[in-house]
DNA sequence: ACTTACGGTAAGTCATTGCTTACGATTCGT
DNA sequence: ACGAATCGTAAGCAATGACTTACCGTAAGT
């Protein structure tokens, strides 16, 4: 039931942002921060919000700590939207079917 | 380009609440807030808000307005996040790759 | 050992947003 | 035609959250 932090997180745009630099592979926080408009700690901050949904995984590194998108995270807002979606389908089809007997 | 509207409208638990109750079908703003702590006219600025994002329909009914969970809104969001667990995963296993050979 | 690099945390500020009450417009019932 | 019902919008308020600067701990390099 972890979901509704991911979605939450990934609400902002710039953690949106943040997880887009992430796609190719895991980044250490200055290589993430580098070339974005804010500040380091701000980074921080939305790294701490991403992390806490479930989104990211830490692996320090020696000196640096390396995030890294967490597929189970993704998965788990994967199947809500995907039971959304369904329920969306039977939804339309059943008001398409009454409306053409109706008519 | 849509879905992040849609991920924001849906960042929020009591549109989220609202969404659900539109699972099984269409239903009017009235139905909607019955039985909701919040009041009438703040169901209608989240029903307000989910329409703008292209999660929700509506077609006026003669003195009210049915409201209806629209498949394609849904969808976009779900083309994102299938992209996203993609590369995800992609990453990951890359990601083991690479250990696996250093290691 | 001392300095430098890396990154998390704290405190404070400002904008965003979700809620309420009040009001107006349209449609149904009689 | 008139009163009631349904619903959207405006204005105002309080809470949430995203950002900044300042600070502190830890690991690397020399």
């Amino acid at each position: 039931m972890t979901y509704q932090h991911a979605i939450t997180a990934l609400a902002d745009p710039t953690r949106r942002v943040i997880i887009d630099r992430l796609r190719a592979g895991p980044l250490a926080v200055g290589a993430i921060a580098n070339g974005m408009e804010i500040s380091r700690p701000a980074v921080s901050q939305h790294l701490r919000v991403l992390s806490d949904a479930g989104l990211l995984t830490v692996t320090p590194s020696g000196n640096r700590r390396l995030y890294a998108i967490a597929p189970d995270g993704v998965d788990a807002l994967r199947k809500y939207l995907d039971s959304l979606w369904d329920d969306a389908l039977s939804a339309f089809a059943r008001a398409a079917h009454e409306k053409a007997k109706g008519q």
